[in-house]
DNA sequence: GACAGCCTACTAGACACGTAGTAATATTCC
DNA sequence: GGAATATTACTACGTGTCTAGTAGGCTGTC
């Protein structure tokens, strides 16, 4: 199996940025969520062009038996953004995670108090981790 | 004056990037010490193509008197990365930066321990910034 | 001063991306 | 059931990006 990440560029990304947050929806559901810029807003072609090459490429699943079609997210949000994430960090920063934190603490003006509310979260995350107790697994059914 | 950062795309940040580290280049020094990818160097011609697109946009600058004609960065590294930084930030993550470091985190590209150097490091340069006199020393070139 | 070799300017082609139109099909409502 | 409307599939176009080739100019050397 293909367990890459797609690679989602920016317009993809925005409509799946409004799937997420609806769970699922049709074409018109994601155009009228989609946040507008300066009133502008894309055709609704363009929104369904866009949406049929994100269930191409496997980051939405279509339920075609509706009509409308309902597309649903197949990819989680946080591996999408990950990938992208780690993507920029080897691009841009050459892998070093300090460069970019110091640069993200001087122009968002970070405050080391942000950063020990982050570290409480990321303990907090790894306690979780560590002690799954009735976390169902969210495995995939499939063999791994 | 235009103080925004031009776009640089990823062809001529790779370039910068060499030029950040040299100071300054010919296009042959250059393509000598772009970091190969397996064993893949573009063509001359390609890296002089790139580094006058980037003369013409005013990242760099042309020393014509010299021949060949030496590149200059026109444009500091941290301005780059920070305006590159900030788009993806905007993007990606929607100018959130706690989610942009939890996810960093959970790539185990950072840990806690890093937070905290990492705060140490941001507290040191406010004071520096605070207290311009005493220059804090430049802390050594450890790990980091 | 002619020639070889390096360098520059110009041009171009392949590809990705964002956007959307058109024609055909499905659905709804009177 | 037929008109109006919504939806889908297919196609296309402009722009940006990456890459590099070609032609012509400059330079150093014999």
């Amino acid at each position: 199996m293909d367990d890459s990440i797609p690679h989602i560029t920016g317009a993809e990304l925005r409509i799946m940025k409004v799937l997420w947050e609806l769970g699922r929806g049709t074409v018109r559901q994601v155009l009228d969520a989609l946040p507008t810029h300066q009133d502008e807003r894309p055709a609704y072609t363009t929104v369904m062009t866009v949406m049929k090459q994100l269930a191409e490429k496997g980051a939405l699943t279509v339920d075609r038996e509706r009509q409308p079609f309902v597309y649903v997210p197949a990819l989680p949000r946080d591996q999408v953004l990950g990938s992208r994430l780690a993507q920029f960090l080897h691009t841009v920063f050459d892998g070093q995670v300090e460069d970019l934190v110091l640069h993200l603490a001087r122009q968002a003006h970070i405050s080391p108090e942000d950063l020990r509310r982050i570290e409480a979260k990321i303990r907090a995350r790894e306690q979780a981790e560590r002690q799954p107790r009735s976390r169902p697994a969210k495995r995939k059914k499939g063999k791994l």
